[in-house]
DNA sequence: TTTTGAAGTCTCTCC
DNA sequence: GACTTCAAAA
């Protein structure tokens, strides 16, 4: 694929040759009719595991056997390292032609799009991309200057704003209907919010600025617009065939691009389980596919229902899990992989135990022979795996971890893109508030000054010299103009220049970063890799938009410390885990209250996506999976005690018995003290063959 | 006006 | 535990 620094797996330098791909021999029969179909619509429900991405992948090539030109097909996944797969895979049958495959997300195709067709709609080429935290801080700037903000009443903050904001734009619900919905306690301030939310718009226009929402609001009136016809025709005339994975988790905006970008032709591909649908809090709705053949009126679809991934045990466990869902299309799984035990349900007595139960199972079944990396740890939100960590540290297992907070969200990493990105966009207002905050001397009013007169003067690039700063400001103000003046001197692009930028960056910033952060060390560190990262772009304003559109989600992205031919666990939220597959899979913190989490028990709609969620973890597993839950939970919230937690409701009487119990009774050691370094290690393994209850019933 | 420290709040999932 | 808000000191 052409927009990729850095593929996954490796790229495939030489030319390969295309042979004659085989698809009676290598699908089954309800794949191939989908990887054959002709044109017009095509849905495709796939179950998990029912080798979805593998018809996909076949449906690929057999457009290009067919004559489409590779760079005619448009693939847009849930992430990029999705369509990376895809297109690597295609190419093994294909040959090398379906490089040229375009791929990715809805969102970096949208930038693409945009950076190509924008100027001609009205908006500006050199645009720059707010992420979610950006985003916020620009809805902050609009919250205080709305003079909304009523002392005596609590207003939403700057990040329910932007969740309803954003919420609006992606589900087209009004935003009096969501405030009714879900924060009922805001319905007054109705009115003041459409003024900050007015305020957010306009800002963001005056300023070049662009959030992800944007994205595919331009996208999607680019295509449909009256205005716009004659760019959304050459638009739709860009491409002969659009595939979907994942469709799922799409919503109405981006069923409406699809629409859009479907006006001329109407070979659309969607691929996607409503059983998995898991992104309804970002505004995914399952109606899009649900409605599918209505929309498109004469749409094949294809169901498939033949597991290809777990063994049958596994199978019983997540067919039986998922039968409880209040709605769904029924498709019952199945597999000829008959083999294997039962899944595990594994009750440990505290976290600690939980820990040592998982690490010391995952060091067996690798002298069993499993790789490192055929297994995984999965669990519900980031945090939770902070305690296994410890663990995997202390006793040299690598790992790396997928989702939760990316280094790339954390402040100090901003703080130094914020230099970089008030060079690209002179009127970046979030970035140069940001910045200006970040010197000694100068706070709020200082920087309200600042940013208005370089407003004042239309954003000159020597209006902030020209700035006459407060007395006890002078000092920053002159160490910033240099700073600024010697990036405006460096070229925006050429081998190397971005991270001669951060090099120049940084000697202003260290110091900046040691007296306002402690843990001073992995900060500095966080930093080295942003400029490891930046060596690998040959423009500013490419390597600003990469990082915002796909910022790397593990070290290994990191392009350093380990590739992917090393050996290591994978630690991953639930989330991220999406599309994956290992042959041994943990699931860990079934707690009720963590997953589903406490937050979503008063919505059931919440609760159902959350057993969805459930579904989508326990179905990662080919051969092994165990689910466990700490029966003692310390808990350092509320006055720092133990306090007893239940097994995850979604695991009742009956879904249990599809599992075989393992209860680990040797209480754990001594708690530990803050500071102790964990290196205790208990033989669970000895412990579990001695209480090992096969075929246990209810718990 | 800025900085700093303390009390108070909210705790997620991700493009 | 990290971030926001508020009050008091510099």
């Amino acid at each position: 694929m052409s927009t990729d620094p850095r593929p996954y797996p490796p790229r495939q330098r030489e030319v390969t040759q295309r042979r004659e791909v085989d698809f009676a021999a290598e699908l089954n029969e309800k794949q191939r009719a989908a990887a054959t179909h002709g044109e017009g619509p095509l849905l495709i429900v796939a179950g998990a595991g029912t080798g979805k991405t593998r018809t996909l992948v076949y449906r690929v090539a057999h457009l290009i056997e067919q004559g489409v030109p590779p760079s005619r097909i448009l693939l847009l996944t849930f992430t990029r390292r999705a369509a990376q797969e895809m297109l690597a895979r295609a190419e093994r049958l294909v040959g090398s032609t379906s490089r040229s495959v375009q791929g990715g997300t809805f969102h970096g195709t949208a930038h693409r799009l945009l950076r190509r067709f924008g100027p001609e709609a009205g908006l500006p080429g050199d645009f720059t991309i707010l992420d979610q935290g950006d985003a916020e801080d620009l809805m902050q700037l609009s919250r205080s200057s709305a003079g909304v903000a009523d002392k005596t009443k609590r207003f939403p903050k700057k990040g329910t704003l932007h969740h309803v904001y954003s919420r609006h734009v992606n589900t087209e619900i009004p935003v009096g209907a969501i405030l009714r919905d879900e924060y009922a306690q805001f319905i007054e301030f109705e009115d003041d919010i459409a003024k900050v939310f007015a305020d957010y718009t306009a800002r963001k226009q005056a300023r070049n600025l662009v959030d992800y929402d944007d994205l595919l609001l331009y996208w999607a009136m680019l295509v449909e617009t009256d205005a716009a016809r004659a760019i959304g025709d050459r638009i739709g005339a860009l491409y002969d065939q659009i595939l979907v994975d994942e469709y799922q988790d799409t919503n109405v905006l981006q069923a409406r691009i699809l629409k859009g970008m479907c006006r001329v032709h109407r070979n659309l591909t969607v691929v996607g389980d409503d059983a998995q649908s898991i992104y309804a809090f970002r505004g995914a709705t399952i109606r899009n596919i649900l409605d599918f053949p209505r929309e498109y009126h004469g749409a094949a679809v294809v169901t498939l229902e033949e597991n290809y991934r777990s063994t049958q045990p596994i199978l019983d466990a997540t067919n039986l899990l998922i039968s409880r869902a209040e709605e769904r299309f029924t498709k019952e799984l199945y597999t000829r992989r008959t083999g294997g035990e039962k899944p595990w349900l594994v009750t440990a007595q505290d976290e600690p135990q939980q820990t040592r139960f998982v690490v010391d199972r995952i060091l067996e079944l690798h002298e069993e022979g499993t790789p490192l990396r055929e297994m995984a740890v999965l669990f519900r939100a980031g945090y939770m795996s902070a305690d296994l960590e410890v663990e995997l540290t202390a006793r040299g297992i690598p790992f790396e971890k997928w989702g939760g907070l990316k280094f790339l969200e954390a402040a100090h990493v901003k703080d130094v893109l914020a230099f970089l990105r008030v060079s690209e966009n002179p009127r970046d207002e979030v970035s140069w508030y940001r910045l200006l905050l970040l010197m000694p001397g100068i706070g709020e009013t200082t920087a309200r000054n600042a940013i208005d007169a370089m407003l004042a003067r239309t954003w000159a690039p020597e209006a902030f010299a020209d700035f006459t700063a407060p007395p006890r400001a002078r000092e920053a103000h002159g160490a910033l103009v240099r700073l600024l003046d010697a990036l405006r001197a460096e070229p925006a692009s050429g081998d190397g220049s971005v991270s001669r930028a951060i090099v120049r960056i940084r000697a202003l910033y260290d110091d900046i970063l040691r007296t306002r952060y402690d843990r001073v060390e992995p900060r500095l560190a966080d930093l080295d890799r942003l400029q490891a990262i930046a060596d690998g772009f040959g423009a500013r304003a490419e390597f600003l938009a990469a990082i915002s559109l796909d910022p790397p989600a593990s070290s290994s992205d990191l392009g350093f410390g380990s590739d992917s031919e090393d050996d290591v666990l994978v630690l991953s939220t639930a989330h991220s885990a999406k599309g994956r597959e290992w042959d041994a899979v943990f699931l860990i913190w079934a707690v009720d209250g963590w997953f589903p989490m406490a937050r979503s028990l008063g919505d059931d709609d919440q609760i159902e996506e959350e057993r969805r969620l459930m579904y989508v973890a326990m179905t990662r597993a080919r051969d092994h999976l165990a689910v466990t839950f700490p029966f003692n939970v310390y808990d350092t919230r509320r006055g720092a005690s133990y306090s007893l937690s239940q097994l995850s409701r979604f695991i009742d009487r009956g879904v249990a018995r599809a599992f075989q119990k393992v209860v680990l009774e040797t209480p754990s050691e001594a708690p530990i003290t803050p500071g102790e370094t964990v290196t205790a290690t208990v033989d669970v393994r000895a412990l579990l063959r001695a209480r090992f209850t096969p075929g246990g019933g209810a718990t």
